[in-house]
DNA sequence: AAGTCTCCCTGAGTGC
DNA sequence: TGCACTCAGGGAGACT
């Protein structure tokens, strides 16, 4: 499930792969991704050179040097990668491009929760994107969750989960950063003091730069541009371990549904 | 207006 | 072994 710190790897990954090379060809499969993708921007790609790869949220946008742009979102399960042309197409394909250097550019979604789109102008898909959500959490300005949720009357695992609050948090980071934050997901935005919504600021910047330095997490489908797997699943504190002692305290993992995602957490480490 | 619910999708896992 | 069923969840849009 690609977060913030899965997207911000395979960007990492692609960059020194994609960043100079030209697009000769360009293919998309019929099966129907959750946004269009429009026929003519094909024949407007070709020969187009990739300028510059960003991420936004769990929003990829690449930018080529005559200013198009093409915007990913991975889902649930996309996989964006390149690959030497010659390697067989994988079940699950549907968009990839043949570079210049005979390699392949890759975007493979086995549950098809992900989309591409193309944009004549690529600054507008990272316009939009500025537009619709919260800010980057890993240089948050202080006092910003306590800014614009003090007011909520949602709990706090909503809330970390909204990307107009903060852009890139998932239902995995989410609940390991209220264990690090020791809060409780199910409590009231509204009843937080200002020391609390400090250190729960703290906490998701913390959790998700060692996620990002273990290159993620790999729980299924997860692969960066590299294809290599993440590490940071193996250091998930309540994450997938229901039932399972907590690593502070011992008390078993509770699971609860909470705004619509399953959650994880220690009743006794997180009041 | 703010918050919640439903839907989309497929493979893995479970129980009989 | 095979089959039916459940579950996982990001984001859009409908709904309360």
């Amino acid at each position: 499930m690609p977060e913030l710190p899965e997207v911000e790897t395979v960007v990492r990954d692609l960059r020194p792969q994609l960043t100079g090379r030209r697009l000769i060809a360009i293919h998309s499969s019929k099966a129907q991704l959750r946004r269009h993708w429009p026929i003519r921007a094909i024949r407007h790609l070709i020969q187009a050179r990739i300028a510059s790869l960003h991420r936004r949220g769990k929003w990829i946008v690449v930018l080529c040097d005559d200013g198009q742009g093409i915007r990913f979102h991975l889902g649930m399960t996309g996989q964006l990668t390149v690959v030497p042309g010659s390697e067989p197409l994988p079940d699950h394909l549907h968009w990839w491009a043949e570079l210049d250097n005979g390699y392949q550019w890759r975007f493979r979604d086995i549950r098809r929760f992900g989309s591409v789109e193309w944009f004549a102008h690529g600054q507008e898909a990272l316009a939009e994107l500025d537009r619709k959500l919260g800010p980057e959490p890993l240089n948050l300005p202080s006092g910003h969750l306590k800014a614009v949720a003090a007011q909520s009357q949602r709990c706090l695992k909503a809330v970390l989960l909204d990307q107009t609050i903060i852009a890139g948090v998932g239902n995995i980071y989410a609940d390991e950063a209220l264990f690090e934050a020791a809060l409780h997901p199910a409590r009231l935005a509204r009843s937080l003091q200002t020391s609390e919504w400090d250190r729960l600021q703290r906490a998701v910047r913390r959790v998700l730069r060692r996620a990002i330095a273990a290159r993620g997490s790999t729980i299924r489908n997860y692969v960066g541009g590299s294809g290599l797997q993440g590490r940071y699943q193996q250091r998930l504190n309540v994450y997938g371990r229901e039932g399972l002692p907590c690593l502070h305290c011992g008390h078993p993992i509770v699971r609860q549904y909470l705004a619509g995602r399953s959650t994880h957490y220690c009743a006794y480490c997180q009041r």
